[in-house]
DNA sequence: TTATTAAATTTACAGTGTAAATATACAACG
DNA sequence: CGTTGTATATTTACACTGTAAATTTAATAA
């Protein structure tokens, strides 16, 4: 009997499945995500899945573009819940502690995307790109934000040779200086959230196990410490 | 015909599979490790490995090993290479710069040990911790020296609870305060250092692909600054 | 020489992703 | 209504993985 009857044909199935596959996630980390097991989960069997997505790879694409989505959503969450003029460092604030909420939230989800957990899959850039600067265009904002106050401190910040990136500030970042200066910022503080963030959730932080905020917090301070001066209104009185 | 004659039994066999395997981890990546593919490098049936390794993790666990290893030979040939008082500050910064260079002449066993890159697999932290300790020592002994001349400087960094270390500074930190802040202090320096590398690394970090050094430098001179502060010969004249 | 041990073999099993051929339910058209 | 077409599943099959068990042989010790 091939293809039963329409008992409960679930209309999209596409999205079960990636439910399916996230509880499998969940439970078993996502390297041992398969396919079989989806199938064995929704009782199906394993090519039906092939119909909704052509291989493995593809799925774990899909599944890496919703948690971009996810993350991207409580970036800009955050930095919405702050508005107005006035209040970048606190925006700022609030977007450096969604990120390790989020994560903490979805330690899965955040290995998948940062980090090198399944087999064999290398993220295809091209199709991720969109969502991925959706994702940390909160971050880029409100740096851009403050550089437009004059409270970015004016350091000698390595510029990235926008020959050499591949696609990815092709449209953000041709050439302006300025953009330049507020992306390699973004990144900066990227590389340190993330630094911190993915030792945490791997528990490769064994000492502060249970108290990881303090030390999230401390290295948030240190990093508006860094990068930001209050705005000077008279600069030119200065001695 | 079982156990071919001694035509050339390689006497340090466990050596010979593990060098296979690093090989095959450098060309396919180290999540499609296979010990029937070292097996069929070597000429050997797979399950004669099971005979120097009990089963895939023992492989993987002597692989991180040797790998940390490795890197805390760098790291403390880095340290030496800096010797004798008053060179504090530049044998830091030789730590920190051999850091980023093994890490580049050995992306595989960096993620190895500080990625999370085989499936199913969890490290054994026991095992693993002495030479865990070792590889890290550089970092915390400098560190020590300059908390010992007075050149940390004394923020409120947040320490560590002991009672949650799983074992981790049994040895090294028990209540001590100023052990504890030192191992903070090389914790956050840690987390800041692998942020930026695991990022270029994984190419994340697209725009600076071939200028990595110039982003890093900066990070590791931004690191001084917050942690270190000259030495104040006379602290009490001060208003 | 004989017995023992160590090291490799063959065989087998359960699991994986995926390609190919096949069968059926459903929708549209004559 | 009957026929056809297509989408969606199934079954079957293949190559691959790690690993357990039994077996066979080379090297070593008694």
């Amino acid at each position: 009997m091939a293809r039963p009857t329409k008992k409960q044909q679930q209309a999209n199935l596409p999205e079960i499945i990636k439910d399916a596959a996230w509880r499998q996630i969940s439970e078993a980390g996502a390297s041992s995500l398969s396919l079989r097991g989806i199938a064995r989960e929704l009782g199906i069997t394993a090519p039906a899945i092939y119909n909704y997505f052509p291989d493995r790879d593809a799925l774990v694409t899909a599944l890496i573009s919703d948690a971009y989505a996810s993350f991207g959503d409580r970036q800009l969450d955050a930095m919405n819940s702050v508005p107005g003029p006035g209040r970048e460092l606190d925006r700022l604030r609030a977007t450096g502690l969604a990120y390790r909420a989020w994560a903490l939230d979805h330690p899965h989800r955040y290995m998948l995307i940062f980090g090198n957990p399944v087999p064999g899959y290398v993220p295809p850039m091209q199709e991720l790109m969109p969502v991925m600067m959706r994702s940390i265009s909160a971050l880029t904002g409100t740096i851009g934000e403050l550089y437009a106050l004059g409270m970015i401190d004016p350091q000698a910040i390595p510029l990235p040779q926008v020959e050499n990136s591949q696609g990815f500030c092709d449209t953000m970042a041709k050439g302006d200086e300025t953009t330049l200066t507020v992306l390699s910022i973004a990144m900066l503080i990227w590389s340190r959230v993330h630094g911190l963030v993915s030792l945490e959730i791997t528990g490769k932080l064994p000492p502060y196990a249970s108290d990881g905020a303090a030390l999230y917090e401390f290295e948030l301070d240190s990093v508006a410490r860094q990068f930001i001066r209050l705005p000077q209104n008279a600069p030119d009185t200065a001695p």
